[in-house]
DNA sequence: TTGCGTGCAAAGGTTTTGCATGGCA
DNA sequence: TGCCATGCAAAACCTTTGCACGCAA
């Protein structure tokens, strides 16, 4: 759960300096690289993924895959305590992302570290649905 | 809700057949293709995504997208239970994927849905952390 | 006979990999 | 100076699409 040995790069930094800039959002490899580029820091699609790699794998982004056509997206992850105590609820449709403090998620926590022998680990964790004004837009359709 | 309107054809039997036949798990359209293959009932890549395509917009599959590296997994639901959904939990160290009916997970829809008023997709939610085996190992490093 | 279903091949997309070069320490 | 990181291009994949033919009803 360490930073990775390695050398720090211009490519490195901005990746990571455009993602914690966007804490709780979906993003993709390729949104990365089309903002790079934009901003006059190309980086080489191949250094997206190979960075994006290590930074999951040090657990500092969640990559998550909704859609198999459209890629995988990344997320950062905010480190402190604040949101390890509550969950994430995240809108497929309008995208929003609700922190939930809930004392029935804790008892499911617990439930599920008791019962299933499993530790859940919520800063990792995003429950995706539908949001109420969402819901009643989707059955108005 | 309902079943397309169409032909029945030994291709779709075979493909669902397979899919009733293993219930409650995650399975790839290539291990359809290879099983039938394997079974001497050949059929094409494309139409083993047509026809899932088509069974999941009837509801009678569930498609799944844990991971972009290994492409869709679908899954058989038995229509019998209304509340036999289920969850997942994915341990983040063995990266092995439990499968998980509970009543608890239930209840925990509903009230989310209700004081919340956020409906949960359980088929795109994921719950990430530690699994027994896994826990006792990073206790002991 | 009618028109959907199928299979093949090709296209479209994301992600990975090989290899020479460039840059951090 | 050592190595790791990068970039490019090509490869490897999964998935979708176009088109002609086959087959259910």
């Amino acid at each position: 759960m360490k930073q990775q040995g390695g050398y720090k790069t211009r490519q490195k930094s901005k990746i990571l300096e455009y993602l914690t800039n966007h804490p709780g959002q979906h993003i993709t490899a390729q949104e990365i690289a089309r903002h790079l580029d934009a901003q006059g820091s190309p980086v080489g699609m191949a250094t997206v993924y190979r960075c994006l790699d290590g930074l999951v794998t040090d657990g500092t982004l969640r990559k998550y895959t909704i859609d198999s056509r459209t890629g995988a997206c990344y997320e950062y992850l905010p480190q402190s305590d604040a949101c390890s105590r509550h969950f994430h609820l995240k809108c497929v449709r309008c995208e929003t992302l609700y922190h939930v403090t809930c004392e029935h998620l804790c008892e499911l926590e617990e439930h599920i570290a008791e019962h299933h022998g499993f530790r859940i680990d919520p800063s990792k964790t995003v429950l995706y649905g539908l949001c109420a004004a969402c819901r009643e837009a989707e059955d108005g359709e």
